[in-house]
DNA sequence: AATAAAATATGATAAAAATCATATTTAGGA
DNA sequence: TCCTAAATATGATTTTTATCATATTTTATT
């Protein structure tokens, strides 16, 4: 459903959320330790979704990452697209392209509701209140 | 979530469920075309479907794949385990190993009961209802 | 201005998944 | 009993995904 690097990407965002912002910026090799993803993979990653206006970044000394408060209101999907596009997520689960609402493939019509939710949570959930959930204790750490 | 041979798979099983029987074998060389699959590639998955008993088979002058009672009752969940094992539609959203019920990490929650939703109908639905499915008209091919 | 420390751009390598090829075994029919 | 047509076993190749490496650009500090 997700690519690896998707899953890499987000747990990053969310390491950001949690201990970034514009006066305390946060440098690739202090993000792979803590989310346990090899630096010069997620710091790919990074640049990525800073181009893309998800995260973002200054170069330069004291430079690093943060999230400004556009890029905290950004959805899960957001983070997956850039990183996924839109194809992988989007394709029925028995990836045919003739599958479609009026003319469902055999597995369509037992899985559309509940893949849908998924979908709709992914669109929905905001980078802030994954991290508010964490910060009030009802999800949990470590990445 | 699946990977492409599980999907190939299921609908290699599901052609058989309407094209074949004991009486009426069919050959590698006459599914790959209707299921839109390179025949090398769903020879290797037959094969193996048929290492587990998911699907029935005879070698040697006319032989072929075909599915007896006991394969048309299995689930698709079965045909997944066989091609893609446990660990792949098992693993949390982020791959997270600490992740569980009691200590969920931040898209646990908000995805769990879709994905559940989702496991429980891919191990309840067998094989002969999606045929059925299929024969009166309530979902399409062409695969 | 020079230096050092950071992201960025680019591309190389490694691992995994998908695809292709072929020799071997088995079963039916002549 | 031989021949042919089928699955089976095995492994090679290609493509995609994941991972690693490094030269370049930018920014703050001295």
């Amino acid at each position: 459903m997700l690519s690896n690097s998707s899953k890499y990407a987000i747990k990053a965002v969310l390491f950001l959320a949690l201990n970034s912002s514009k006066k305390n910026k946060v440098m690739v090799k202090d993000i792979s330790g803590p989310i346990n993803v090899p630096q010069a993979y997620i710091a790919k990653l990074l640049q990525e979704l800073a181009k893309e206006n998800i995260i973002s970044s200054t170069r330069g000394h004291k430079g690093g990452f943060y999230l400004n408060t556009d890029n905290l209101n950004r959805t899960v999907m957001s983070i997956i697209q850039v990183i996924d596009g839109d194809k992988r997520i989007n394709t029925c689960m028995l990836s045919l392209d003739a599958c479609h609402e009026e003319r469902p493939c055999p597995l369509h019509r037992i899985l559309y509701a509940s893949r849908n939710d998924i979908l709709k949570h992914l669109k929905s959930k905001t980078i802030k209140e994954l991290a508010l959930d964490v910060e009030s204790g009802n999800s949990f750490l470590p990445l």
